[in-house]
DNA sequence: AATTATAATTGGAATAATTCTTGATATCGT
DNA sequence: ACGATATCAAGAATTATTCCAATTATAATT
């Protein structure tokens, strides 16, 4: 079932419900920045976005959405050392890569056939449900 | 060179310079304390433990020594999430695997032999000085 | 050894990201 | 439509960390 709205343009339609999470205005329109916008945004970008849709929204209610699309595992929050937290709607297993340079923040996936698991010695018993990995660097041109 | 100062117990010797970076008494103090509790301390544990030797240490000393001793590689300061961050003098390559159950934070190595970057499909041109590997979970009894 | 220069330390104020609170709105189930 | 529940908005509160200005310690120079 997508959103009848004629307000919102088909670019990219979004379902009422997401993973058992009610997908109203202000998550849609959270929701579909991110899908957009795919340079991992901070709470505050993603914020002054969606205001030109719907300009009455608050950057409390950004914080309450994206925590609810990542609690639902719709979205990933990406942290890089102590700065805001980043938002991205990329769900594949994948690490990220900080250009020290731009800035820009690259997806960095997992040559195919490795397992994360496999190149770790974990401590016996450890269960693993979160794996986040992330890069440091420069990109030079080649 | 060892500090030949009596009211430091010889149990760890900490020299008066370290990679180029005068070890005042406060670094020292700091400096121990992460060598002798390896459970990963924030900046908080690390000012409380090390008020019994200096009681008229500051917070920002803390955190200033922390900085000090990070920027020139004595130890090493890890993230998860937007929680404190906490310091380790591990120096060896390793992530962490973080128990949810207990809150114990586990250093894990990774298998010998094993280049994080050979696993990882790096955007061509990268250079990679820094690489953070977080592990989250539970940690079962077998 | 005294003097000057430089670096480190303190304590408190300032900052920034995020969370909390409260009252208003919207949505859901009956 | 009605009451119960969930969500939202605005601003206050919180928390980790950084900044600042004044003092103290260390190092370098004479």
């Amino acid at each position: 079932m997508v959103s009848p709205n004629p307000e919102i343009p088909a670019e990219i339609e979004i379902p009422d419900e997401i993973s058992g999470l009610r997908m109203t205005r202000q998550r849609q329109e959270v929701y579909r920045t991110l899908m957009q916008q795919r340079n991992h945004p901070t709470a505050n970008d993603v914020f002054m976005r969606v205001k030109d849709r719907l300009p009455n929204i608050s950057l409390a209610t950004v914080y309450n959405c994206l925590e609810a699309l990542v609690q639902h595992g719709i979205i990933r929050q990406v942290n890089f050392d102590r700065e805001s937290s980043r938002y991205c709607p990329n769900l594949s297993e994948h690490g990220h890569f900080h250009d020290a340079t731009t800035g820009v923040i690259h997806d960095v996936s997992f040559k195919p056939g490795i397992n994360l698991a496999d190149v770790l010695d974990l401590p016996p018993g450890a269960i693993v449900d979160g794996v986040e990995v992330t890069l440091r660097g420069k990109l030079v041109s080649l």
